[in-house]
DNA sequence: TCTGGGGTCCTAGACCTT
DNA sequence: TCTGAAGGTCTAGGACCC
């Protein structure tokens, strides 16, 4: 999908389209997650801190994400991906590679051009959003067409062009090849894709080591045999927070991370999983950050057992001077649990008092009370008698409010106590109507991009 | 300027077992 | 019995991706 987050807000708030929208986190140290196309004008971009996307763009519209908004378009996009064939690779909520061939949608250049344009019309009409599709032999190349393609395209890269075509591209365009691995190779001075054909593969494993070098010369000859892969299990599950302001006292870092450790807990169950692994996560004050682990006797998801491990782990951590971030995860992942690890959490520490573990929620003392409503830019709200809205800004005991829909006119602003009783919270409306005859359908909504190319729909 | 959150993969050293 | 090589596991950190 074509700048996701961004696109999603447009097609939600018609008083934004065609203006830079800026996705990500409002606090003092949030990151831009998505910028429109309107906003990247100013250079505004993805991972740029948002006190710098707001000195560029000072105009824009700054917004929270909206995470169970885009999981529901993305799942009707990943549903038409599925319609095409069984082997459909998620790379995240607005991506995914598509194995054409395999679902017998594509044979050739020209049947997968068609499925490929074809997808991008249902993508449209089900979501409401503008997607891009990139179709060639390989993810890799698949990839970079897709890139190629946004926004609102489709490239298809033929067979037997591919070497010409990547030769002049820069070493970052790889996949794999970030800021560090594109500096290390500038020094050596190969900034182009061709540059590291004539370098040769010695080289390259000299430079980046084995795995690294071996595979990004494959890469760029154009060889590239990673299979897409429907199923993908996951590793590990993990929570963090960065906190606005560094913490210094070394009860509260304690209790935030009991507080991260049933977080994360909470997760791993959902999932249904348990794990062996316990990780810390420490981003110091000077953005140092250290990592410490402990491995069980066997996988566990009780929340006693990960606290105090994590609790144990925190012990070898100095956080003189203050941290930023705390994380904690778990990895070694399993279906199922090993029950005498109750017995291994209580061996080692003389019967803490049993709490019902399994409680879903329990109270958090290091946190404030919470406020009646938190009225998130961005998110939607309905008020008794003006209707359907979204909160526009908030602060000094008001809230910002204007109302409209995705099928309304812009729509106009008013302002509320923030304690309002007409105000309340609301889901978000579908982007497209839903009409009768949709019923058991997926349901109204904008939807992401989506790259995919089967591995055989073009080269095959 | 001042750097999120949730992941994956790779490397390398320490340590243990065979 | 001692030694060394090889391989596996654990741990920590770095890089990358979206």
């Amino acid at each position: 999908m074509d700048a996701f987050f961004a696109q999603a807000e447009q097609a939600s708030k018609p008083s934004l389209r065609g203006k830079a929208v800026v996705v990500g986190g409002l606090g003092p140290r949030g990151v831009v997650a998505t910028a429109s196309y309107e906003a990247r004008v100013f250079g505004v971009h993805s991972a740029m801190p948002m006190a710098q996307a707001r000195r560029l763009a000072p105009n824009a519209a700054y917004l929270t994400p909206r995470f169970t908004f885009y999981r529901a378009i993305s799942d009707q996009v990943m549903a038409l991906l599925r319609a095409l064939s069984p082997l459909v690779e998620p790379l995240s909520l607005d991506e995914a590679f598509v194995d054409l061939e395999a679902g017998g949608a594509a044979w050739d250049a020209e049947s997968a051009r068609l499925a490929g344009a074809r997808l991008r019309a249902d993508i449209r009409a089900v979501t409401g959003l503008t997607g891009s599709v990139g179709l060639a032999a390989s993810k890799m190349l698949a990839k970079i067409a897709s890139e190629q393609a946004k926004p609102n395209g489709l490239v298809l890269i033929e067979p037997g062009t591919e070497r010409a075509l990547l030769g002049p591209l820069s070493v970052r365009t790889l996949p794999g090849v970030g800021p560090a691995t594109g500096d290390h190779l500038r020094r050596a001075g190969i900034t182009t894709i061709d540059e590291i054909v004539e370098a040769g593969e010695d080289e390259l494993v000299r430079l980046l080591g084995k795995a690294h070098g071996h595979g990004l010369y494959a890469m760029a000859l154009a060889r590239d045999e990673r299979p897409v892969v429907a199923e993908r299990e996951t590793k590990s599950v993990s929570v963090e927070d960065t906190y606005d302001v560094d913490i210094h006292d070394r009860l509260r870092v304690g209790l935030e991370v009991q507080r991260l450790a049933d977080r994360c807990v909470r997760r791993l169950r959902g999932a249904g999983l348990s794990g062996r692994t316990i990780v810390l996560k420490v981003r110091r004050y000077d953005f140092s950050t250290l990592t410490r682990s402990e491995t069980l006797r066997g996988p566990t998801d009780d929340p006693a057992v990960v606290r105090e491990a994590a609790a144990r782990l925190l012990d070898s951590v100095d956080t003189t001077g203050g941290v930023r971030l705390l994380g904690v995860g778990v990895s070694g992942l399993a279906d199922y649990t090993q029950e005498d690890l109750f017995a291994q959490a209580a061996g080692e520490h003389a019967e803490a008092p049993e709490e019902e573990t399994a409680a879903p929620e329990q109270p958090r003392p290091a946190e404030p009370a919470p406020a009646e409503h938190s009225w998130r830019p961005g998110h939607d709200v309905r008020h008794a008698s003006l209707g359907h809205g979204w909160v526009q800004g908030s602060g000094l005991g008001r809230v910002t409010v204007r109302f409209e829909t995705p099928d309304s006119e812009p729509g106009r602003v008013r302002t509320f106590r923030v304690d309002d009783p007409d105000l309340e919270p609301a889901d978000p409306l579908p982007l497209v109507p839903v009409r009768p005859s949709d019923a058991g359908g997926p349901d109204g909504g904008a939807g992401p991009e989506q790259k995919g190319v089967g591995s055989g729909a073009v080269g095959g």
